[in-house]
DNA sequence: GCCATCTTGGACCGACCGGTCAAAGATGAA
DNA sequence: TTCATCTTTGACCGGTCGGTCCAAGATGGC
C-alpha cells in the first residue's frame, strides 16, 4: 500500500497550519508525533523530511503563528495612527476575536509556550522570548506618537503585552468572553490615563 | 537492601512540598513519576500509598499551593482595611516577592496549570478553575470597601487576577523583575483611577 | 524503456511513561 | 517469641514516546 511519491504529495504550508493548531491546543510536551501525524495526514517519513524533528517543527509552528497573528496585530496597531489608545484597543480586539473564534484553539501559542518555557529546548524558549520581544516593540512603536516620556512608554508596552498574556491564560481556564473584554477595557483605560497624565502640558500650554 | 518500615518513614507534608515544586517547575505533563520520586526521595510504592496516582497527587499539590499562597494573599489583602488600592498593592507584592525568590520556581503553579488546562484530567482542570475563582473572590472582597458600583468592582477583581496571571507567565519567559513590578504598578494605578472615578461624589459632597 | 532520485508509509528501535506487585524488613500486640 | 500488619524497594508490565530506517512506488531526464 505504498501508494505514493516521486514529488511532494502534500501542501507543506497546510500541514504546518495543522501541526501549529495541535501544538497550540495541547502544548509542546503533550503533543506526540502520532498526534501531529494524524492531524496533518502525514507519516513520520514525510514529517521528518519536510520539517526535521519535533523541536524544529515546533519552531516553525511558532514562527508561523507569529507571522499570521503578528501581521494582524501590526495591522490593528497601525490602523489608528496618532491615536495610541485606539491602536491598543484594536490590538486587544484582534486577540479577543481570535479567542472567541471557535474554529481555532483558545489561548495563544506563544503564551502557552512561555508558560512552559523551562521544559522547552533552549533554542525554542529563546525563540519564544524573541517573539514576545517583537510584540512588545510593536506595541511600543504604536505608542511612540505620544508626548509621554520614554520610560513611561516602555512600561506601557510591557503592560499591554502582559495583559495580552493574561487574556490567553484566562481564556484557557474557561473565563467567559465578557470578562476578558472588560479586562482589556480596563487595560485600555490605563493606557489612556497614563498617557494623558504624563503629558497634560500639550493641552494646557499649546 | 529493603532497609525499612513498619510505620511511615517520611514526612508526608514535606514530600508534598517537594512534589509541588516539581509540578510547579515543570508542569503536569512534563513531570514524571521518576522525577517526583527522586525529588521526594520516595519509591513508587510510598508515593502511591500516601497520595494515590499522579492525578491525585497533582490535585493535592494544587490544594497545598493554594493553601500556602492563598493564605499569604489573604493576609496581604486584609492588611489594609478600607484602602483597596494599598490592599491590591500588597497582593501584587506577595506575588512579586515569590517570583523574585530564587529558592522557589518562578511563575505560578495555578497559572501554569490554567495554561495547560485542556491537557489535564477534567477533575484537575475543574479544580484549577475553582482556585482561580477563589482568588477572584478574595480580591473582590478586599475591594468591597469602595463606593463604586458592584459591576465595576467585579470587573476590577477579574482584572487584578488577570494581571497576576500575566506576571507568572512573563516571569517564566525571563522578563526582569523591574518590568514585572512596573506592570503591577500600572495595574494598581488602574484600580486607583477606576475607584476614584466611579465614586468622586464621596469626596465632593461629603 | 531505463534508471537515478525522491517521497511515502509503516515497521522497528531503545528509552521512558504511569502503574502494579511481590519479596523483604520493621513494627507492636498478644 | 510469634505473627498479623504495615511500609518500602525495585523489578516488572503493557503502552507510548521521539527517532531511524528501508522497501515500495512514483517521477522525470535520458
Amino acid at each position: 500500500m505504498h501508494t505514493v511519491s516521486g514529488r511532494k504529495q502534500f501542501d507543506i504550508s497546510a500541514a504546518l497550519d495543522q501541526a501549529m493548531q495541535v501544538f497550540w491546543q495541547r502544548g509542546y510536551a503533550d503533543t506526540s508525533l502520532d498526534a501531529l501525524g494524524s492531524a496533518t495526514g502525514l507519516g513520520r517519513g514525510s514529517l521528518y523530511g519536510a520539517f526535521g524533528n519535533k523541536d524544529a517543527l515546533f519552531g516553525q509552528c511558532l514562527d508561523r503563528y507569529a507571522s499570521i497573528y503578528g501581521a494582524q496585530h501590526e495591522q490593528a496597531l497601525a490602523a489608528h495612527p496618532g491615536d495610541p489608545v485606539r491602536a491598543v484597543e484594536a490590538f486587544f480586539g484582534v486577540v479577543l476575536d481570535r479567542i472567541a473564534d471557535p474554529s481555532v484553539p483558545s489561548g495563544c501559542l506563544i503564551a502557552q509556550s512561555a508558560a512552559q518555557s523551562s521544559t522547552l529546548k533552549d533554542e525554542n524558549s529563546a525563540q519564544v522570548r524573541g517573539l514576545l520581544d517583537v510584540q512588545r516593540q510593536r506595541v511600543r512603536t504604536a505608542l511612540a506618537d505620544s508626548s509621554a516620556d520614554t520610560r513611561t512608554l516602555d512600561e506601557l508596552a510591557v503592560f499591554v503585552v502582559a495583559v495580552n498574556q493574561s487574556l490567553a491564560v484566562l481564556s484557557r481556564a474557561g473565563t467567559p468572553d465578557t470578562e476578558l473584554r472588560s479586562v482589556a477595557r480596563l487595560a485600555c483605560a490605563t493606557v489612556a490615563d497614563t498617557l494623558t497624565r504624563a503629558a497634560p502640558e500639550d493641552l494646557t500650554r499649546g
